[in-house]
DNA sequence: GCTTTATAGTTTCATTTGAAACCATTTGCA
DNA sequence: TGCAAATGGTTTCAAATGAAACTATAAAGC
């Protein structure tokens, strides 16, 4: 009588948070791929360059969470299509010295608008008590959730 | 003087969910990857077959949100491996009938067990009122959030 | 029954991705 | 100073991915 435990991946939260996730930013993505020729990765490269001007290939794959190779890649493009500025630092040659043309600007004034809204949209069907869970809950999972998974495996 | 909308990628739900969903997923995956050679893909169809037996690859594509292409390939290397079982259906030979072989029993045994715990683990850190909104807001964003969103797009 | 259309699944080809190796510059330190 | 280690970034190569074309079988229309 071999009696398994059984995952069911509808009710798995990984798996749920990973369908969420991918739905929604294909649904924005869909909005500025083909429109400006810009995938997901230059666009997340362009929207921290929008925030911050002067940032590093490397400071930029730190704050998209995306690894350093990705970064160049979507850098060459970008430097290439003329949406970005790249110099290198005086102090450190190594380094390179970043920020959006005025080009680029002209795109991340168009899509971080409408990225924006997207977020607006699929917020409006929460309410307000449910937006301040959803922070607090994301917050919590993020700090102490990943960590509490981690130790798991690693102390084994 | 330009004034620019800005964008904080790192209070845009949609690049949090995307983060926290990616970190989650790679810290699962990282105990069988190796231990087992065997990828998310593989996974998420063996985790289909343990719960549900006889399916066909299309239907495993549907309950994995997996494009069928990726289905297929899986199950190629999975069915080489000895881990999927794969007849064709009597009243239609296109169709694929599918279903773990003991071997294959024996890993799904091992993983998910270990799938779960992280999850356990993971909502270790929510309290049961943060839980039960979790499960709510999901469900509402998954059904109604994402509606509202491509309903502002298509619209245009 | 025969032809068109739909469905299941695979293969092909071009693109994307990631890991590791690599080059250049800078930093640490004996 | 001078040499080893670290850092910033790019290139290379192999594997993963996706779209479109393709094969085989089944269903529908006439």
């Amino acid at each position: 009588m071999t009696e398994h435990h059984v995952l069911e991946l509808e009710r798995f939260l990984p798996y749920r948070l990973s369908i969420l996730s991918n739905t929604i930013s294909q649904a924005i993505a869909r909005e500025y791929e083909q429109r400006f020729e810009l995938s997901v990765t230059e666009w997340r490269v362009m929207a921290v360059l929008g925030r911050y001007e002067g940032l590093s290939a490397v400071d930029v794959a730190v704050r998209t969470a995306m690894d350093k190779v990705a970064v160049s890649r979507a850098l060459t493009r970008l430097v290439q299509a003329g949406r970005v500025k790249r110099t290198l630092a005086d102090r450190d040659k190594r380094r390179s010295v970043l920020a959006l043309t005025s080009k680029g600007w002209k795109i991340y004034d168009q899509v971080a608008p409408a990225a924006l809204e997207h977020e607006r949209q699929l917020l409006s069907t929460l309410d307000a008590e449910e937006r301040a869970w959803l922070e607090k809950i994301l917050i919590k999972l993020g700090t102490e959730g990943i960590g509490a998974m981690n130790a798991a495996v690693t102390t084994r």
